[in-house]
DNA sequence: GCTTGTCACTATGAATTTCATAGTAATATG
DNA sequence: CATATTACTATGAAATTCATAGTGACAAGC
């Protein structure tokens, strides 16, 4: 895709959206956050078709965001794990999540999941910073809890994917 | 767009990707937060044709993102403002702007856009707190300076798009 | 050793969206 | 009265997306 408009801005908005604006690719990242690395799972969880699971994750690893891990030789079997740089976009998701829960649900509906964060062991909330602690939220001092309901959700679509074989 | 996977999900990025999972759509929203109005300037900086910035528009409306206000009736013209669900979208931009600059780059490549932290009064770096006072980053609380290349770049934009009418 | 199952895709064609180019409508300005 | 301004709409070709179906390589069970 050859764009003036977002390839040759200083905007850093642009540059990052011409990588990740788009709404499949942010949902296998999220995917791939919530630690499914293998294909049929990123599908699944998604709802995407295979095609476009296959674009996204090609696209995801030619920008750098994406690696592929060989699991299994005989048949050839990939796994799917984010680079520094596809880590690196957490912040985006954790700001996204907390817009989506305060803006995009009704009150009643609960949160999808709950964050402790484990450096002053109580609710981290919605973040940018602790809710309990005050601190800055990093990736890899939070301990997610999905709610039973969202749970529920995740295994029913994986039973439905399956059964739809 | 019916759609099973996002409408029906509780989780909030899928939530909020119905809503801001276009790459338009949120160059749009940068150019309301950039304090761009009219419909001509953010076609001009966002570069999409005016049928995406139409369709964009409308739907940020429908979605509660975006109000229209007449500035001028005979013949009746509108600008475009952020609501409080759009203005409460700003973490998502500075996170996604932070990424933007950290990783879709090179070095040499400088800022687009500075920001000054008006409670400490001195830089505040990329967020999402305050890399001089360590306070979280309110959009209230920033005064904006765009660097001169990337000011620029937005005058050339400007006046390429009225030469081609 | 043959069927069934698993996993990661690919194939196909219709439906939808996007894009580039052009044009319109209402009014102000010189 | 001609030109400019602003915010769009019209049109048709090109590209993308979607649903549905199917493939290929192997493992596991009987």
């Amino acid at each position: 895709m050859k764009d003036n408009t977002t390839d040759q801005t200083l905007c850093p908005v642009a540059r990052a959206e011409t990588e990740v604006g788009d709404r499949w690719t942010v949902l296998v990242l999220r995917e791939l956050f919530a630690r499914s690395h293998r294909f049929e799972e990123i599908q699944a969880q998604t709802g995407a078709t295979p095609q476009m699971v296959t674009a996204r994750l090609k696209k995801l690893e030619e920008d750098g965001l994406v690696e592929r891990r060989v699991y299994n030789k005989h048949p050839l079997r990939h796994e799917y794990h984010l680079t520094e740089k596809g880590e690196a976009f957490f912040p985006v998701l954790l700001a996204l999540r907390a817009w989506g829960e305060a803006w995009c649900k009704s009150r009643k509906e609960g949160r999808a999941v709950n964050y402790t964060h484990l450096t002053c062991g109580k609710a981290a909330g919605l973040g940018p910073v602790c809710e309990s602690c005050g601190e800055p939220i990093h990736r890899n001092e939070l301990a997610a809890e999905r709610a039973p309901k969202y749970q529920r959700e995740r295994d029913a679509r994986w039973e439905a994917f399956k059964a739809s074989r």
